[in-house]
DNA sequence: ATCACCTGCAACTCGATAGTTGCATAGCAT
DNA sequence: ATGCTATGCAACTATCGAGTTGCAGGTGAT
């Protein structure tokens, strides 16, 4: 995967509210009215946050009879923190590649 | 670290432009003004998004003569990498679990 | 000393988005 | 069939943030 859709995800992760989503999330798969039960937002800004989480892939529809629960998929998260990890090794790479030169080696 | 700080590093990132200026970084250190040459936006707004990404610690202002440089923190974003790494299995971990009680084993 | 250049601060515009309320629709249960 | 509950869609508000212009303050060079 490229960085162009590395950022989305980033997006969506920088919002507080979506990780105390993602939070209770983690306790069991649950529908956008389960969670407006536990959580201070309305159930309508829930579901707003759980489509922008399944838009990047953090977390998975599941139909349930007339509900939709949402997963979290763990996998996804730690994927981008590979990305991630790759990302800023390679700036260190090339950072210390500048300094040698800069100090002629 | 906890993950309330691992937010506000997230939105940092969640920000095409601030790529774009991460990038020009990896060529080496540069100043906003110089960065402003190179890309399509003006140097106060470079400016402020390097405040941003300083603000989370992903990039560190250089002080040389009247100029202020920007490096590259590529350690940051590996460190970043590392915990939202974490997170994820620990999702992963979490929901294996339940799976399994659900399951009756 | 003066000029050129770089940084810093403030005010403003504008688009995106988080959040709300209201209503319509669809599926389960009795 | 009817009622309860869940989702979906739409319109609206308000706040936040990206970007701009303009100007003041500092620091280096000649």
């Amino acid at each position: 995967m490229s960085t162009a859709t590395l950022v989305p995800v980033f997006a969506a992760l920088g919002d507080e509210t979506r990780w105390s989503i993602l939070a209770a999330l983690g306790e069991g798969d649950a529908s956008a009215s389960a969670l407006a039960e536990r959580l201070p937002v309305t159930r309508q800004a829930i579901a707003k946050h759980l489509a922008v989480l399944a838009e990047v892939g953090v977390v998975e529809p599941v139909r349930v009879g007339r509900e939709v629960r949402y997963r979290v998929l763990g996998s996804e998260l730690s994927a981008t923190a590979a990305r991630l990890d790759a990302v800023g090794r390679e700036w260190e790479r090339r950072l210390a590649a500048i300094k040698e030169i800069a100090e002629g080696l």
